[in-house]
DNA sequence: TCAAAAGTGTTCCGAATACACCCATGC
DNA sequence: GCATGGGTGTATTCGGAACACTTTTGA
């Protein structure tokens, strides 16, 4: 087969004209931390094709808007949230992907703060729900397997950097950091030396503030200390577990 | 900003078409390993725009190709090999990245042994050339952008995954071996120290063939057992450093 | 006083670091 | 012999793993 030229089709705009068919798209893995687990956000699709099917939030992206701006628009659109922790991951653009034409998405992970979220009224989407990741229902187009490589792509990164506190309230105990970490990895890790570890890194603010209406010793309260993170990752400093 | 829905524009032909106007292209972050340096390869344009400046390899996606596909497609049809390592790491997608439209580009980086490759003469490239990462003239369109995020990606990779084997020739002393990751992430090793950590990993052979010709006491050849590896990585093993 | 989780200290082990040193070859 | 890189051994340090123990609250 015969190569194209890459970037010079000015004189041959009906090839061009060939070759700018491609539809464009974002699709977001929604990652949140609720009673012990990490779930996604999930839409239940209101029109076919795959009517009725889960999906991950998504949208074709608008021919005058950059990439990561089109997936914080489909996030905020639909959580109201901004400022959302959000990086991309991975392009999908195998030919039989969309039943409708060539769409190749862009996937994004994002992580947000349970709390903080609530749902909004969307012409696209029926309703919302929150999946542990464990137990998904089927999923429309290939949102499989662009979850399953989200899903890797998180544990990968949560252990090199310090994304786990996205997740959390902005206040929160020592333990309630481990208990996310082992729901994100699935395995466990001994709470001394946890502490220690996370404590050495001198990246956790420790409040006046403890647990209250606890029927057991209440725990201290701590913050993220993103100024001193940054701080550190200037002189090469790099979070590890 | 009205969301549009992602996925069902079955009766909705004509937005369908507004919004299927983008280009797809790959470009390849081409590494090989030359005289104790990591380079680049690059073309040269033979036609606007950029005329006679320095470009990545690349192409638009056919339509009916994958994306995957494509950049193998473009590694072979410039450097006649077949099998190379190659891995997506990163898509650009900003508005104004290329003059002449939408186009969007799916980066992907790979690895090849210098002594394999021979250049394919390419009706799209006057020339090209292996530049020294470090030495990089001033690139066409976005280019700069996505070789920098291409080298970041191997300087985090070679650490976490054995591909600096990719760059050697099959069989390689541990010197060399040695100096290769040197080369790729800028600072040194101590010699017994990498050799200890390297071999305790148990992924090199060994072989019989030393050296020969040199003024110095021969090393040892050894070779990548990637056999071995696969098993391990099932196992749970992580190569690190 | 008991359960339950918060929080601390200590020991042990293995891996990483820092060197010092010897070996084989060409010239 | 000597320059050059190949290759080995060891002492020390540091961080992680394991685990025992004390503290503080609500009920």
């Amino acid at each position: 087969m015969e190569a194209i030229d890459t970037y010079n089709l000015t004189k041959n705009q009906d090839i061009f004209r060939e070759y700018l068919q491609f539809g464009l798209s974002v699709d977001c893995v929604v990652f949140g931390y609720q009673q012990g687990q990490i779930k996604v956000l999930l839409v239940e699709r209101d029109m076919e094709p795959f009517k009725g099917n889960w999906a991950l939030i998504g949208d074709l992206v608008h021919p005058k808007e950059d990439l990561r701006e089109s997936a914080s628009r489909v996030l905020t659109s639909l959580t109201g949230l901004t400022n959302i922790f959000m990086e991309q991951f991975h392009t999908f653009g195998t030919q039989d992907r969309h039943p409708i034409g060539r769409v190749v998405t862009v996937g994004y992970y994002s992580l947000v703060r349970s709390k903080d979220y609530h749902p909004i009224a969307s012409s696209w989407a029926k309703s919302t729900k929150w999946v542990n990741i464990h137990e998904l229902p089927e999923l429309a187009f290939d949102h499989d397997n662009i979850l399953t490589k989200g899903v890797e792509t998180l544990k990968k990164s949560v252990r090199r950097r310090p994304v786990g506190f996205e997740l959390l309230p902005t206040k929160f105990t020592l333990l309630e950091l481990q208990a996310l970490y082992e729901a994100i990895l699935g395995y466990k890790f001994d709470k001394p030396n946890f502490r220690k570890k996370i404590l050495a890194m001198d990246l956790l603010v420790p409040l006046e503030e403890m647990q209250s209406n606890v029927s057991h010793r209440p725990a201290r309260l701590y913050k993220f200390d993103l100024a001193r993170y940054e701080g550190l990752k200037k002189q090469g400093f790099v979070f590890e577990l």
